[in-house]
RNA sequence: GUCCCCUUCGUCUAGGGGUUAGGACACCGGGUUUUCAUCUCGGCAACAGGGGUUCAAAUCCCCUAGGGGACGCCA
């Protein structure tokens, strides 16, 4: 079994083109096959190395390793001109010598007369040659029959020759087309089975024909279902035809985005939770949805925070060490990265947001929440304060079971509930209303810090 | 316009002749709780429409509508 990814180098790796890999990826696995990556360069102006880096990027980040490229088109020139000399030698293919203006004008008649556009076939039975006149090469598509392909995903599907047209295999100036190249490198690379986007499946029996007039058996086809945007829609920049290493500057796990992407358009009964294993040995072609998927931002997050809170920490705060240092937060001066991990995984949703609300265990100032200031930091508390700085600067073994102890006392001594005290000492240890428990917070700070971000709620209150 | 593909809760989906049409996210409510979360319990919510076939249709067939794709010397 082998399958392939042959994405076009003129952009980023977006989600669709992720999720077809991945499909193309885990089938190869499952059957213990090979994958490979071919890129497909030949429309040499919009195609460029960046584009083949961003993909390759997309598909390591993923964990999408191939067996074997990336094997590039452009490399592959005289392997085409060798299959064009053949059907040119077996009259499966003939010059045509159509200008474009004439081809345009043929179009514009045949839309006005409400038919489907083709090319009308005007070359394909010329006697003479025109010498030295600019031409293109143009596939003998049979006149009569059908090409019916039984579509792992989609099922039998049938088209009539009658509908297709003489396509073009080689441009004027030489270089071969998309489709005939398409053909060759995947009979070349003995692909077995062709995992790709359903806007292909038009293409699919103008290909076969081809591989037919090559004499060689069709490899199987399958074609899954674009991947819409939140709105339904089709993909467009603003809701995820962006890179999907953008996803992990934004915070997500590789996991997640995997696990996401694998359940768009795919399913196993009522399992939402995928490891990478249990996805190759339950992935199957024929468990992928006909129809179309929408891009769900929640769900992702969802997962995200799922593997957030799964993965080993220390695997995790590898990650947030990546994600403070993006927003300038020194880790030198604070608690382990793994302790903060353990507090903040189950109030995140991304690496993002676990960075934010780490930011304060390695700030110098607490720069408060005005509302919660105004809220919890008022004369009323202090006095507590002030009893609780002396009391927590006796503590000398710094751990939560002590720090619980003299908050409690602080309770008992100024017969507080414990909300009471809890929320503005949580203005004053990280200025805002919402942090871990208070008793990991202030451990998680570190005695000096502690003490510090207590200070300063106290002058902060004296001049009230 | 022509051809091709698609249609189950808002979203991802299960279900392939007999189901109270199931799960997940989101949302709403209860519980746990020290805030936020987590966890937990419950709720809301769908077979695009119309014809057939059948004792019986979400499921099979046909039509319509809607959505998407293709119709390039792009891939």
């Amino acid at each position: 079994m082998r399958t392939r990814f042959a994405p076009s180098p003129t952009g980023f790796l977006h989600l669709g083109g992720a999720r077809t890999a991945l499909f193309s990826w885990l089938y190869a696995r499952k059957h213990q096959g090979e994958f490979i990556l071919r890129i497909e360069d030949t429309d040499v102006e919009r195609s460029s190395q960046e584009a083949v880096d961003a993909i390759i990027d997309g598909m390591n980040w993923l964990g999408l390793d191939y067996d074997e490229g990336p094997v590039f088109q452009m490399q592959r020139m005289a392997r085409y001109q060798e299959v064009i000399q053949q059907l040119l030698s077996e009259a499966k293919i003939y010059k045509c010598y159509c200008s474009k203006e004439r081809l345009e004008k043929l179009r514009e008649m045949q839309m006005a007369n409400k038919e489907k556009p083709r090319y009308d076939g005007r070359c394909r039975n010329l006697v003479e040659e025109a010498e030295g006149e600019p031409f293109v090469l143009r596939f003998k598509t049979p006149l009569q029959g059908s090409v019916i392909f039984d579509d792992l995903v989609k099922g039998p599907i049938e088209v009539n020759n009658a509908e297709l047209d003489d396509l073009i295999i080689q441009r004027t100036d030489g270089t071969p087309t998309y489709n005939f190249t398409v053909v060759v490198d995947d009979l070349d690379m003995n692909i077995t089975t062709v995992i790709r986007g359903d806007d292909h499946i038009n293409n699919t029996p103008r290909q076969i024909n081809i591989l037919l007039a090559l004499g060689v058996i069709p490899p199987q086809y399958a074609h899954v279902p674009m991947i819409l945007g939140q709105d339904g829609k089709r993909l467009s920049k603003r809701h995820g035809a962006m890179s999907v290493t953008q996803y992990r500057e934004d915070g997500y796990l590789p996991e997640a985005m995997l696990n996401y992407l694998v359940r768009l358009g795919w399913s196993h009964g009522d399992q939402e939770i995928f490891s990478k294993e249990e996805m190759i040995s339950l992935f199957d072609l024929q468990d992928v949805n006909r129809a179309p998927a929408a891009f769900n931002t929640e769900k992702l997050q969802w997962l995200n925070q799922h593997y957030l809170k799964t993965e080993s920490p220390d695997y995790i705060a590898g990650l947030l060490a990546k994600h403070l240092q993006m927003i300038k937060v020194d880790i030198a001066n604070g608690p382990e990265l793994i302790l903060v991990v353990n507090a903040l995984r189950e109030r995140s949703k991304t690496l993002v947001e676990m960075a934010e609300k780490a930011a304060c265990f390695y700030q110098d100032k607490v720069v408060y929440d005005v509302k919660a200031a105004d809220k919890f930091l008022n004369e009323d508390i202090l006095p507590v304060f002030e009893f609780l700085h002396v009391q927590l600067q006796n503590i000398i073994d710094w751990n939560e079971d002590s720090i619980g102890a003299v908050f409690k006392l602080s309770l008992e001594t100024f017969n507080l509930k414990m909300p009471k005290l809890a929320q503005p000492l949580r203005v004053a240890l990280v200025g805002s209303t919402q942090s871990p428990g208070i008793s990991t917070t202030l451990h998680l700070l570190g005695k000096d810090k502690a003490l510090h971000n207590i200070s300063q709620a106290l002058d902060y209150l004296k001049v009230l």
